[in-house]
DNA sequence: CCTTAGCACTCCCGAACCCAGAGTGCTACC
DNA sequence: GGTAGCACTCTGGGTTCGGGAGTGCTAAGG
């Protein structure tokens, strides 16, 4: 049966279904859902939606006399046709503009980002810095010895993302001559993008060495320890309300899978990045992660990229249990992630 | 009956209940430990010393007729009487090594330090960064304008710990006014410790005002602005293996504190730096942590400051059930804290 | 005096069992 | 198409029961 033949009753009912489970976690029956259904219909005649709707994929049965349970696609349809619809919270702007004031920094954003998300949701708050090197422009670089053949660099973006990084160098460079490289880099490449400065600097070392040799020579040294490649590892993620996830009557085993998973830094920056369309501004909501990961089954992705004018520099996310508040999460995920731009923005 | 008529058998024997606990995580009886047992005692006799330990508070019952299960005194004993006589694996020290090379930066080697405790110990891996403003010699501190009112700065010390920060100014200070700050404080004030630089400054802005006067009136705003505050605030948290301790058959209600408390990294800060004493090099086993924090019940911790020479640059630890692999664990911990020091030491 | 054997008693835990409640599908009727 | 009724099914909670493991005590033996 095509999931064309769903009328406006069928919907209701659909998203009657839908909240309740929500709200008691028991598959749900006729009976119940015919008292308190102001159109007053008959269990009978929900039955047979019911039975409709479980045909055309949108429901599922635990097991036969038992009442149903919305599947992944019943969520997906009803996700849909809520969005855009709800209002954020009063209570939950406060709490969201009171975490976040007095901060003038990305890196300190996300980090807050993953823990309000995981107050205001019953589930996981996400956040991972991004590693666009190839939208990030330079601001400034610099370089400090540390110690023989030990070196500082740090790396400012314009967006105000800062990082920092040990290099080990073969042979030992002044600080004198550090400051030049420095100076060269700033002076040259200030406003590139990371990613156009490195393949820029391969191209000169390559030819200009005769030049100013010395200065090109401990640039060399810099550049193959790494300075400007940092920006591919370092992405920082910011995980925080873990303890979300013990509700449901798991099998420990699972429960075990889903916490080492999030442990796994690389596999969530994996998962939001292949999930959130850092192209497009929208919450992305994805219901059914289990298709990819069996780990993650019974919990939804809502996460949205983090962009600070056009620059993207990371996204944030709630991971949760399927059965969430989907219009208080969507809106509060939606509200932070234009509150970053617009904070981020108006301070630079 | 006092704890000073143990003797060897009962001594004996109350590591062997210990270890069958350890083992199965079920009370062990007198019969059990009577198979098994070399010196071959009947299951009579093993009662007898049982109700002497269980007298003593060695052991406990959860209700009369089950076996015995060790009472945190019983574990205290024990581990006091068993500590350093293990040798660390061969296997761990592979491990170790292995995810240890190459790594110069005593941020990062705290970093992968809770990974590698994680996955050794059967806990939750735990280390800190310091908040030891008081020891940290200032080796080079930078002052960078990313835009009106809002500086860059970046404070290294010797031992090579680099903290960056972003600070909001009242007036806006031109780059060329920073780089003077930043030369004036690295001139005078290399070598200092992060703490007497910060008293010493207050007393010369008070005094030499007048003569430096608008170089002074720019450090003062970086002063205030916490230039060189940072140090108390930020140690960072690194948490690891979470998921270790789904194991025993907790309510789900204890479980979901236990993991609130751990991500509230303030709570851990307390803890480590409540319980690991900085100042002795041992690594210290605290049996009982519910005394302080309910939460934390069947929990143990076992940690170690971490150093680099003298200075004392953060603590490692282990949370982990209280029916944990001791020697395992302890000698882990105690290799890795040398580890750091050895490591970072060497590469100076 | 310490150790051992025997014995009666206690308590937990899992298996079997049963029953009420909720739900379903089907058929017949409006 | 909507509704009412009915026979059937499945789950989940409560109860009962017996085996197993363990204890404490007493009495006998080295």
């Amino acid at each position: 049966m095509p999931i064309s033949n769903i009328g406006s009753r069928e919907r209701e009912i659909l998203t009657a279904i839908i909240e309740t489970y929500i709200a008691t976690g028991e598959p749900v029956g006729s009976r119940t859902l015919a008292r308190g259904n102001k159109d007053r219909l008959s269990p009978a005649t929900i039955r047979n939606v019911m039975a409709d709707l479980a045909d055309a994929g949108l429901l599922e049965q635990p097991h036969t006399s038992a009442g149903r349970v919305p599947s992944p696609q019943g969520y997906r349809y009803y996700v849909e046709q809520l969005t855009g619809k709800a209002q954020i919270s009063q209570a939950d702007q406060d709490l969201i503009t009171n975490s976040f004031t007095g901060i003038g920094d990305p890196q300190e954003f996300l980090e807050r980002t993953s823990h309000v998300l995981s107050l205001i949701s019953r589930g996981v708050g996400v956040a991972i810095s991004s590693r666009s090197g190839e939208k990030n422009e330079l601001e400034h670089v610099y370089f400090s010895r540390l110690a023989s053949g030990k070196v500082l660099a740090v790396v400012v973006t314009k967006s105000g993302v800062v990082r920092d990084r040990v290099l080990r160098m073969d042979r030992d460079i002044p600080q004198a001559e550090l400051e030049s490289a420095a100076n060269y880099i700033n002076a040259n490449f200030q406003g590139w993008t990371i990613e156009s400065i490195r393949t820029e600097l391969a191209r000169r070392l390559e030819q200009e060495r005769s030049e100013y040799d010395r200065l090109m020579t401990s640039i060399e040294q810099l550049y193959r320890g790494g300075a400007l490649h940092q920006q591919d590892e370092q992405n920082t993620v910011y995980v925080e309300g873990v303890s979300n996830l013990i509700v449901s009557e798991e099998d420990r085993e699972r429960l075990r899978e889903m916490l080492r998973v999030l442990e796994e830094k690389q596999r969530i920056i994996e998962l939001l990045s292949s999930y959130v369309d850092t192209k497009q501004e929208a919450v992305r909501v994805v219901i059914g992660l289990e298709e990819r990961l069996p780990e993650m089954r019974n919990l939804v992705l809502i996460g949205a990229p983090a962009r600070v004018g056009e620059q993207v520099v990371g996204s944030l996310a709630v991971i949760g249990p399927t059965r969430m508040d989907y219009e208080h999460t969507i809106t509060a995920v939606s509200y932070i992630a234009q509150l970053f731009d617009k904070v981020l923005n108006e301070n630079q």
